[in-house]
DNA sequence: CCTAGATTGTTTGGATACGAACAATCTAGA
DNA sequence: TCTAGATTGTTCGTATCCAAACAATCTAGG
């Protein structure tokens, strides 16, 4: 992952490579930077929290957000978690076959399934989320403290601005 | 992808349900919304720029890399894209095929293969990088034009901090 | 009450991604 | 020179993910 170039590196030789075009260097550092920062962090969320659990990086999104609202419908925690309601599927199927999390029919609309956990899953979600936490502190070390509130609430406004209306 | 929920209502019901734990909630802003923005920018970039060339997110990846590097070897392309060998082998066979791409064996090691792009492919990124900025600029229109180094600068360091050393 | 359309979760088919095993090639040390 | 180990790209098996089609259910309008 750690590649042959380092970043700046790359942006020097990006430069160089672009130099004729009519290019905003500033905008694309902003969304190249986004993307393997995202890749990255999620790799190591992975390696230094999930994997010791044998959770998926979706399964431990879609715990987390049902530990986090509790007795959710489906088409909620697609919309929270950020994925496909065909995905959530096979997520919730896994997460039910380990115990994890229960589908119950809502009673008042026979379309819809709710979502909850079981004594295990928030077992689970209470053991592991703060071992989650102290790594997200690790990421965000990276960033002065007079930074973080910056980028959070900058990648916040991008995610508003881009993420479209409708679902699916 | 919006959620029933938007971020703040989101933050905010978190805050409610972890007040008890010991919680870094700036840290766990930064990579939430990390991953949300990344997400819905990938999927901004493919909807707006990428479908109406049928191209894939990684395999305009990959041919971006060969643009900039031109005639790098495939070890590089992994590395600097982001992704595992396996996965570049079927992203190049779909790009040769599609003869945007070609391979051919390095004359001073036997084992390394180098990756050059056709007339067509360098037609076609040429024509296409344009418009990718340009939605690029969309998105890092979010940010003021104060914040936007600090977060393009934020997004880098915690690549360097949390990418691993070794790659594959 | 009835029915056409909308909504929801699941299934299906196909694309994408990765780790492990593998063959080809190179390199270092005797 | 020869060989054991390292390195590289590909193949294979498996997991993940999505769009489209589908069945079940609800709702609005007559």
């Amino acid at each position: 992952m750690a590649g042959a170039h380092t970043l700046r590196e790359t942006e020097r030789h990006v430069d160089e490579r672009l130099s004729g075009m009519d290019i905003d260097f500033q905008a694309m550092a902003v969304t190249s930077n986004l993307f393997r920062a995202a890749s990255a962090v999620r790799n190591h969320l992975e390696r230094s929290v999930l994997a010791a659990h044998d959770l998926s990086w979706s399964a431990f999104v879609v715990l987390w957000v049902v530990w986090i609202w509790e007795d959710i419908e489906t088409r909620d925690i697609a919309a929270e978690a950020g994925f496909s309601k065909a995905t959530l599927t096979g997520v919730l199927n896994t997460l039910e076959k380990r115990g994890l999390s229960t589908r119950k029919r809502s009673q008042d609309d026979g379309r819809l399934v709710i979502v909850s956990m079981t004594a295990k899953g928030r077992k689970l979600m209470e053991q592991l989320f703060p071992l989650f936490n102290k790594q997200e502190q690790f990421v965000a070390s990276a960033l002065s403290a007079s930074a973080q509130p910056i980028v959070a609430d900058g990648l916040r406004k991008i995610t508003e601005l881009t993420e479209p209306a409708s679902e699916n």
